[in-house]
DNA sequence: CGAAGACATAGGTACTTAGCTATATAGCTC
DNA sequence: GAGCTATATAGCTAAGTACCTATGTCTTCG
């Protein structure tokens, strides 16, 4: 059995994470333009979606960094601005495992 | 989003719980002989999966509820023994949600 | 340069979870 | 029926999680 799948597991076990995730599928349906950033080849950026969960930024910061690290999203540092979008070949990784080891 | 998500990973974001359905998937490699019930056809007595856990009888007790709940396993009672197996079907159905919706 | 904005970190509180012991319930077995 | 066994429930404590506010750091912009 796989030892990443806990942790994997716990980032999951969230709705607002699920939701983040959801979002990041397709960001340009649920986000307004970035000026400094493609909201699709960037990411979104924190204040954004600490607004659209209704939570304060450091909360949103929070649960960004639990999914960064399960690795379902990657982070990207651009001035002041910190973008985040799905890595999805990572989350087929993911998906294949639970398959195989579930 | 499917809103039982949360609830099937919460269950699944424990390597315990992990481990038990790791063992229910080949329980004959893992447990004994049962007196009043098939390992593999009636599933596996909780206190052999609380003595393999090394936890009390209750926290095993617990874990498999929450197992249950979430559509992983099913409990069946013969007499003084509950045995619990998995739901294979179910458990297939739930990674085909995954697949789609993460 | 100074103010404002974006993000991260620190620290506190409320809630949830995982483990335990003690006890209740129900079925065997004699 | 008495006593034993298997399981469930109740209730406790310790640890983890999710939010918040306050603050620090870095970047941009006037």
């Amino acid at each position: 059995m796989s030892d990443f799948l806990p942790a994997l597991f716990a980032a999951l076990a969230s709705p607002r994470r699920l939701q983040v995730l959801e979002w990041l599928r397709d960001p340009r349906a649920h986000f307004p333009p970035q000026r400094d950033g493609d909201l699709v080849d960037d990411g979104v950026c924190v204040v954004f979606l600490a607004r659209k969960l209704r939570v304060r930024q450091p909360t949103a910061t929070a649960h960004l960094q639990v999914l960064a690290r399960a690795g379902l999203v990657t982070s990207k540092r651009v001035g002041q601005w910190t973008f985040y979008k799905r890595d999805e070949a990572r989350i087929r990784a993911l998906k294949r495992s639970i398959s195989r080891d579930l």
